[in-house]
DNA sequence: GAGATTCCATACGCAACAGTATTGAACGAG
DNA sequence: CTCGTTCAATACTGTTGCGTATGGAATCTC
């Protein structure tokens, strides 16, 4: 009667990935305050017993999370785009990329309500700075001169950011066309012709 | 010998206007998590005992503080712009306004950090659609459809808000000849002409 | 100057969470 | 079968901050 061997749990041990992405999962949905081992422990199923086995300190485990997630987003986003050889093209693509509401962008949103963290400030320095070269880059390689490109590439990433932001208290209440025609806008005030 | 009478203390005494204004310091400062009562206490030179003679709790504190900066912030911003009777040159003056680290920017910031917090996230909703309406009735005053002066709108919005954050964290790394510089093409990006 | 009012201090109780120490169960290797 | 390793439970300690209860001191009022 009692098939003990085809039990449906999914995995009665855990290993420090699951808990960096249960991190990663209570950052995007509650912020930087809900990675907090006990709730996290409670919501594994599992007590801090485990997770002070598999990390020294909670500052590890936020360390561990937002190092995948940078080499995540660095993957899935910037990645691919570096292979559009069009300028103007990589950044419409970017925008777009961008615009849609996806983890990795949630899990950016919740990182900037963190920026004073000891952590998360230089991240997002990191961060910010790479990406504003990147879209800096592509301006120029799109005829900009470099002051304008440096500028409007600034502009492009502040937009982002700020969206993102308002976004969240869902401000700019728009219907998905409104929304598409607004990313389109948005293209050709900054990449005009 | 002992002149009690003319002693340099300031204020031994306290009013609600007191707390809300280490409400506010503490708020741009150290965010929404350093407006905690025992460490405002410190600060003040006093106890919990102060505190919770003018206020019942902690929220209330909070409401009262956001509720001065945000009667602040439409006297000394939204209203003086108003009575600019160019729309372009009242965006301009806007933009100039708002793109200089002033205290009520650098609140504006933190409370934008603390967007998931019930009392800010409805705060920030209000003030947003005020300040998107504004800047789109301008546009729309100078001569934009409706649809394209939202959008444009919402795109110096969102940049606005965007720049606010990353100047926490000194990200668009600009000396002031720079930066004024990326001001003007701000301006001239967004309304052209 | 007696009493009420206003403001603050002190001393609690309470909850949440970080981190430590110890014990215990499961499991593979010898 | 035994032992050591891996992972987790339990039971602490310590800190921080919210909120309460109560009493004390200054100041105002009659």
């Amino acid at each position: 009667m009692a098939r003990k061997i085809t039990k449906p749990e999914p995995k009665p041990r855990l290993c420090a990935a699951d808990w960096e992405h249960a991190a990663l999962e209570a950052l995007a949905e509650s912020g930087l305050g809900a990675v907090a081992i006990e709730p996290l422990a409670r919501r594994l199923g599992v007590t801090k017993g485990s997770f002070y086995w598999h990390f020294p300190t909670r500052e590890a485990l936020i360390q561990a999370a937002i190092q995948r997630w940078e080499r995540n987003d660095e993957e899935q986003v910037i990645a691919p785009l570096a292979k559009v050889a069009d300028p103007r093209e990589r950044v419409r693509e970017l925008i777009r990329l961008t615009s849609h509401r996806r983890p990795t962008h949630t899990i950016f949103a919740a990182l900037f309500r963190a920026i004073d963290q000891p952590l998360i400030g230089p991240l997002l320095e990191r961060a910010s700075q790479r990406r504003i070269e990147f879209v800096t880059r592509a301006f120029r390689e799109a005829g900009f001169d470099a002051k304008t490109a440096a500028n409007r590439a600034r502009l492009a990433y502040s937009a982002y950011v700020g969206f993102v932001q308002l976004s969240h208290i869902g401000q700019p209440r728009m219907t998905h066309d409104e929304f598409e025609r607004y990313i389109d806008d948005f293209i050709e005030t900054l990449i005009p012709r």
